[in-house]
DNA sequence: CCTACCGATCGGTAGG
DNA sequence: CCTACCGATCGGTAGG
């Protein structure tokens, strides 16, 4: 199918350009102008700008929400390894998501507050979801003794505020691989909230 | 001076309007119609819409950067008690600032970009430049054996990051005030690079 | 601070 | 996928 292959060229530039420039910033004439089409001819591809911006988004959202599940049934590892091991995994995941396309990633994080109303409250729930597991995550910690008496929710706040700046600064040929910051962050981020070990 | 309180009051609506929106999506007529007057009128008070941007986002990055030379200034500290209190420091100092003003740190932190190229190489460096103090704090630590070996950069790039998620969810009425904030973000920023303590 | 207005550009449609 | 075109809105200026 052709169209899937234009469709996905057209949602790659835009990717790009929203990242540099933000959605408000990008004109349909300067996403035709990517994929070497006229600006009117994008509308045989796509519906409307808010169209594309909301394919990219809810995708993402989905590898977020992918990639969280995955480890969740990976559970047996917080049972026998833990409540930081859970963590650990959550964070590994969400790096391991935005390293895998920061574009995307960076179009997630910084441009949901473009959609329209109805899209914006839909991710805006997914996200809370999606926080919930940190929190989950955190609170099991405290329960168990093994992590300090946080806050959960400014706790996860924090951490995923920490982990989404990535969009920021990674560059896939960078000085730092996508496995060296998900260490980092994974040590960084349990460090934050782990009690130091009782004795025995 | 009549000026001066006008002109207050139109960067009091933009930063309202670019923390809510941001800056492409801000019309000049937007801005102008928060203070009550015609969209063309706002042209007595002000060179352009980008000059009123830049100047919440200058006015922001020196207000981030008084408070870091106070901190430093008051830089005994840092040898009486170690380098985790320099750390801290320079960890309430921000959150003071963001806390402060959010509509104006959120500007700052997210819009900064949509400034033309010259002020936006300015804020670069500056941004830059205030990093550098959270990575020499960093390195002091990791120096004196208190911290982590972490890596300087990546580190200071997490902390900073998750001190600015704050921009996203302070409400100056909400659950959490700003002092708790600040307390709980300097425990667990601390944390995340604190080593354990040794033996003795 | 207003009215009147400018050229440029916006997202999108019609009709092929 | 193109040409031709739409009404709306953009940031900003002129002249008072």
């Amino acid at each position: 199918m052709v169209e899937t292959t234009r469709r996905r060229e057209i949602e790659d530039a835009a990717s790009s350009l929203f990242h540099e420039r933000g959605y408000s910033a990008t004109s349909v004439r300067d996403i035709a102008r990517a994929v070497d089409i006229q600006g009117a001819s994008l509308y045989a591809h796509v519906a409307s700008k808010q169209d594309v911006l909301w394919s990219i988004v809810e995708g993402t959202a989905a590898r977020f929400e992918v990639a969280a599940d995955a480890v969740e049934a990976a559970d047996p590892g917080a049972i026998v390894f833990g409540p930081g091991v859970h963590l650990i995994s959550l964070v590994r995941a969400h790096v391991g998501v935005v390293t895998d396309d920061i574009e995307r990633a960076s179009v997630f994080v910084h441009e949901w507050r473009a959609l329209d109303p109805e899209r914006r409250d839909d991710i805006a729930r997914r996200r809370d979801a999606y926080e919930d597991r940190f929190r989950a995550a955190i609170v099991d910690g405290i329960e168990a003794g093994a992590f300090e008496p946080v806050d959960p929710a400014l706790t996860a706040a924090y951490l995923l505020t920490a982990l989404n700046g990535l969009v920021a600064w990674y560059r896939p040929d960078g000085r730092l691989s996508a496995r060296t910051i998900a260490d980092a962050f994974a040590d960084l981020s349990l460090r934050a909230v782990r009690a130091p070990a009782g004795p025995g």
